[in-house]
DNA sequence: GCGACAG
DNA sequence: ATCTTGTCGC
């Protein structure tokens, strides 16, 4: 698919893409789900409402956005080490936190999704991140999904 | 009006 | 996201 036409206007538009299939994945887990950690953003959208918030809502669990690049919003770069930050803002808002996971490595894009606020949503995904760049949850889902698309071919 | 634009 | 070449570091 062309990256100027159809991709260009579907920016933001994530959620519509990828919740049925995560809520189904969701429906199939043996155990309760605490949290979820998104692969995408919450409140720093451009309509204020991301996949970690459509995700968030639905299952009435809390949620953050973790994404790896940014989508909306200016910010200044935070420190060069592990757990350094830098506030996100859109529109005169506070919409999220760029928190660098590891040293020296690109910061990722926190934001709240449901039922969390920012900080904890920092912590939360500094916690997962002791070892790699992205919350070790979503590493696993990237490994599986690739190991399953390899054997597909 | 044009470009930017999560994965 | 997916593909691909080349480099870096454990």
């Amino acid at each position: 698919m062309a990256k100027s036409s159809i991709r260009a206007t579907s920016s933001g538009l994530l959620s519509f893409r990828e919740a049925p299939a995560i809520l189904a994945a969701l429906r199939k887990l043996d155990t309760e789900a605490d949290a979820i950690i998104c692969d995408g953003h919450g409140l720093a959208h451009p309509r204020g409402f991301g996949l970690a918030c459509h995700l968030g809502v639905i299952c009435d669990l809390a949620a953050i956005g973790c994404a790896k690049s940014r989508l909306v919003g200016e910010h200044r770069a935070p420190g060069i080490a592990r757990g350094a930050r830098t506030p996100l803002h859109h529109r005169g808002r506070r919409v999220g936190t760029v928190l660098r996971t590891r040293d020296d490595v690109r910061p990722v894009y926190v934001s709240v999704g449901h039922r969390i606020d920012l900080a904890e949503a920092a912590t939360l995904v500094l916690r997962c991140t002791t070892r790699y760049r992205l919350p070790e949850p979503t590493r696993l889902a990237d490994a599986l999904v690739s190991r399953l698309a390899r054997s597909a071919a």
